[in-house]
RNA sequence: GGUCCCAUCGUCUAACGGUUUAGGACACCAGGUUCUCAUCCUGGAAAUCGGGGUUCGAUUCCCCGUGGGAUCACCA
């Protein structure tokens, strides 16, 4: 019988997350539910200083709104100092760890000193020979036993590792807190965590790990180093500075969960097919960390846009309309849910973001402000006369006025009126939907003339033969 | 500077060393669908970083350059 597959994800408090952080999260979320194991959430609140209020609950907000479910009750690493002490006496007592005489400003003369000889630091070159007993205000280190090591990794294959990369780091702070080079080799050992996904920044501390893990004899997790996220420029890790967004932001502007899933997933991995547009279903069906690239890939935001529509699209009138609540336009205040279900599916197709929706429909709720321009700087409209543009708009609303306003009956007349008027549907089609609506952009003609209704139709033809 | 990693259209990517005139998608451009915007359809432009090998054959394997990234904290 194999041991079930577990995994977690490990974000820090220390402000808001960015979708580099729900990445790796999402990796190993798929990498758990492909195979019906755990997925757990453990806060490294080991930093005490730069601990930001209020971001373990924003993390589990996040994770919510992605639908990230994780098992059990969230961990938080500040609540089990005792274990990690435990651990700490372990190596201690192996003689694989040992307290640090030295002040962090001496310590800093010898990183100066490296510097200014263009040596990489390495404490172990100042290892003290008789190491006094660690009394709990100083840094305990780790003893490390440097050599070399030839491992595989999920996503990058096979590493090899110098023993140059491994020294002796602090593995408790002087003020009683665990590194995280230690706290998370200890939690993820006693969670039984069984992959570890998490980005490349820590690939160069990969080798400490490794040592670690063996003098306390514990079999190391499967480790899954996923490439950052570049800037939009793509000479960096995608950073709070470049841009990067508070995940909430994006439900905010209406972007679906499962399409930013969707995005994100496919930022760095691709199925083999042709395939673009996933559910979450099937990206945890065909999801395969094995295949995500190993460099990594510049965040655009205008795919992103692509994905949430295509998205959008294929959502059912019903849970479209559920879901975008809470972004119709303050004129829709009063209107019934009926005439909103109508409108949604006009708009439904042209749709990017919910955010969009207050532009996209005002005019169904509300008389817009006469916009002369519209027809002004109409590419054909502009060339009518003023007289001709009236009796256009008089016999059209005649026409209109004779139909029981059902699309059928309202394409049928705009047809008849084409040919009774010889005009051009983009002369006569424009100068309607203008007229009706105000606004440079609309759904199509007949349909939207039936949402609005005979009355308003009516009304607003005539105020614009009024203000011609 | 040391260590480690990476390298296909502008971007995200596909291509058991041969079926490849390097495929798809986003973005862009042009055309089509009875108006606009959008959708949808058709078409277009657009890439294997350079140099050496290995091989009958290299996007694919090796080496050297070049370029990019990560890291070298009592941060994670």
């Amino acid at each position: 019988m194999s041991t079930k597959v577990k995994t977690r994800f490990a974000p820090s408090p220390t402000g808001f997350l960015h979708v580099g952080g729900i990445r790796t999260a999402l990796f190993a979320w798929l990498i758990a539910r492909q195979n019906q194991g755990e997925f757990v959430l453990r806060i490294e609140d080991t930093d005490q200083a730069r601990e930001v209020e209020g971001s373990s609950q924003h993390i589990q907000d996040c994770l919510k709104w992605l639908s990230l479910n994780w098992d059990e009750e969230p961990v938080y690493q500040s609540q089990r100092l005792d274990m990690y002490k435990q651990y700490a006496q372990k190596l201690i007592d192996a003689g694989r760890a040992y307290a640090d005489p030295y002040s962090s400003q001496e310590v800093q003369a010898f990183r100066e000193q490296a510097q200014k000889e263009k040596r990489p630091f390495l404490y172990r070159n100042h290892r003290p020979e008789n190491p006094p007993k660690w009394d709990d205000t100083q840094p305990l280190r780790f003893k490390a036993e440097p050599c070399s090591y030839k491992k595989t990794d999920l996503v990058m294959g096979e590493i090899g590792y110098s023993e140059e990369s491994i020294d002796d780091f602090i593995l408790i702070k002087s003020d009683g807190f665990p590194t995280y080079n230690f706290a998370h080799i200890v939690d993820d050992h006693e969670m039984g965590i069984t992959h570890v996904v998490r980005g490349q920044e820590f690939l160069a501390s990969q080798a400490n790990y490794f040592n670690l893990y063996e003098a306390l004899d514990i079999k190391a997790p499967q480790i899954a180093t996923v490439p950052p996220i570049l800037s939009p420029q793509g000479n960096k890790k995608l950073s709070k500075r470049d841009g990067a967004k508070d995940i909430l932001e994006y439900q905010k502007e209406g972007y679906l969960p499962e399409a930013m899933l969707n995005f994100l997933a496919t930022l760095g991995w691709s199925d083999g097919t042709e395939q673009e547009v996933f559910t979450v279903d099937e990206l945890i069906k065909k999801f395969d960390i094995t295949k995500v690239q190993k460099g990594g890939a510049q965040f655009d935001e205008r795919r992103l846009l692509w994905i949430n529509g295509a998205h959008i699209r294929n959502l059912s009138l019903d849970d479209l309309y559920a879901k975008v609540a809470t972004f119709w336009p303050e004129e829709a205040e009063d209107a019934n849910e009926d005439y909103k279900k109508e409108v949604l599916g006009l708009v439904q197709e042209r749709l990017k973001y919910f955010a969009e929706l207050p532009e996209l429909t005002r005019f169904f709720f509300a008389d817009l402000p006469l916009n002369l321009e519209l027809i002004s700087g109409h590419k054909q409209l502009k060339k009518y006369e003023t007289s001709d543009l009236k009796e256009l708009l008089t016999k059209a609303k005649e026409s209109i006025e004779a139909t029981d306003f059902s699309t059928e009956q309202l394409q049928s007349a705009l047809n008849k009126l084409l040919e009774e008027t010889g005009e051009k549907p983009a002369v006569l089609f424009s100068l309607i939907r203008i007229a009706t609506t105000q606004s440079p952009a609309s759904p199509e003609l007949a349909p939207s003339l039936h949402v609005l209704g005979k009355e308003r139709v009516l009304q607003r033809i005539d105020q614009q033969i009024a203000a011609l």
